[in-house]
DNA sequence: CCTTATTTCTTCTATAATTTAGAAAATATT
DNA sequence: AATATTTTCTAAATTATAGAAGAAATAAGG
């Protein structure tokens, strides 16, 4: 089975939960404040790219806002395909914790 | 927070789960079993060797065994520290899943 | 209005870290 | 010797990260 990096994970599901509001700076934000640290540009960026290359996302761009400055925004959605790596991660996920008893920790 | 690479997430719950059976090839086995596919040598010796740089694993030779062939058995074991971070990892795992609705294929 | 400042957002590119493949080496039994 | 099992090593491919640069919009002052 094919399967998702850490990161290609966090961000596919970020998209998921921000829709239709998912782009590079929420995003980013959201990412952030789900690791509880400070995120480069470039690691959100550009994993982004390349899940939307591999057709696991599709973007489109918006026109300006009423807000001051910036380019267009690049929103992501999931595709379908997207959403079929989804479950597939889940079912990888919870194949894996199956049966771990407690850890202790946490 | 600090969080696993998602093969060190497998290879960590793989150790776990094997002990204390757990040595290179008997985790090669598994991860394969577990994903369905072929594993090279290198993709579970070498981040493993690298979990128990970083404290996550310990190690330690076997003797030769009535079986024929082979070099030591290098057995691998989680050590407080492995445990400790499988603990952050499920909770944010269970933070990027919660309130995650069907995704409708899997 | 027109020029410059400021803001928001994405693209690009270089570097570091991780994964992967598989050959080579080591060590045991037959 | 031959064969089997296991780990070590090393080079290549992929992925992640940092952050500078570029683009595109509004704001503000003359």
């Amino acid at each position: 089975m094919e399967f998702l990096t850490r990161m290609e994970e966090i961000l596919l599901l970020t998209v998921h939960r921000l829709d239709p509001e998912a782009y590079g700076v929420t995003i980013r934000a959201a990412v952030e404040e789900l690791l509880g640290k400070s995120v480069s540009v470039g690691a959100v960026y550009v994993p982004l790219d390349r899940l939307a290359e591999r057709g696991y996302l599709e973007t489109h761009y918006g026109d300006p806002t009423p807000e001051r400055g910036g380019r267009r925004k690049k929103y992501f959605k999931l595709t379908p395909k997207g959403i079929n790596i989804l479950g597939e991660t889940k079912a990888l996920n919870d194949a894996l914790w199956e049966n771990v008893p407690n850890l202790g920790s946490a």
